[in-house]
DNA sequence: CTTGACCTTGTACCAAGGTACAGGGTGTAG
DNA sequence: CTACACCCTGTACCTTGGTACAAGGTCAAG
């Protein structure tokens, strides 16, 4: 019923190295499991759940600084459903951030890219790059972010 | 014409430190400038564009790596238009993929915080979380993301 | 001549999430 | 009894993009 499993076995349950699994307790992931008499760790099912629970959560994007946090939270049995929504939700807005940035990031590249296709179409293909030049331009005009000293 | 600037002027100008300059240097991601009778580094126009274009390119979202790729292609003179629209449309695709991963991500984060919110208008505040047991629920049932051995 | 701002080099350190290795103990099969 | 696979601890190292510090050299002003 409660099976013990040595590091190695676990390791493979999850795909994770020996070594990640040392590495976890060593940082506080997950509290030190039970040893044999000759010191190898015995990991309980409940030590196998919370693991699952830490990838599961990792897999979300969650850091180990946060999933530690929730942890900590859910042994001080002061796990409210109120402090788990609130986690979630900044970590929602969170990813709506970092998604408009790349998409941003994405359609400034994109035209750049056209730019090229219609360069190579319309000339010889070892030339100089447009699109480069443009970038270059723009870099010669106004390079910097903060242009503070300009004599 | 050719203006010579000093490590600290360059910093200026674009709004690093010192320090980042001689680490861009050290990296091979700018050439070892011109130097003073006494040692000063000594910025032609040529470098400050070339900063000018790193910057510019990093803040599109390269990294120093691929910039530095891009650069040595350059240097070489075998830097074709097809080359760089090669690594833009690359990068683009990198892009659209850790957009989507993202969104993936966001989706499956949202709903649990909606059942939070449902949770706790309709029972007391303090107790245990559904969402949370969804999670662990799910852990249990198929932890592992490779799952090879299950006696 | 000294002070202060600047420049130089080398080295160590930071986050995050591990990986790798050295040097030893354990357990089982032949 | 000896391989060999596995386990343990401790320590150092990796990536990326820098930052911080120490110890010293240079240059212009007062």
């Amino acid at each position: 019923m409660n099976s013990l499993l040595r590091t190695g076995e676990v390791a493979q349950k999850f795909g994770l190295s020996t070594q990640t699994l040392y590495f976890y307790e060593r940082i506080g992931l997950i509290p030190p499991p039970q040893r044999s008499p000759s010191g190898y760790r015995l990991f309980g099912d409940r030590d196998v759940a919370r693991l699952g629970f830490i990838l599961r959560v990792k897999a979300l994007g969650l850091s180990l600084d946060e999933i530690r946090e929730i942890l900590a939270l859910y042994d001080g049995k002061s796990l409210t459903c109120q402090v788990i929504q609130d986690r979630l939700q900044q970590k929602v807005q969170e990813l709506d951030q970092k998604i408009q940035q790349l998409q941003g990031l994405r359609n400034e590249l994109a035209p750049l890219v056209e730019q090229c296709q219609t360069y190579l179409s319309q000339s010889s293909p070892s030339g100089e790059c447009s699109a480069l030049q443009d970038i270059t331009g723009v870099v010669n005009g106004n390079g910097s972010p903060q242009d503070a000293s300009m004599k």
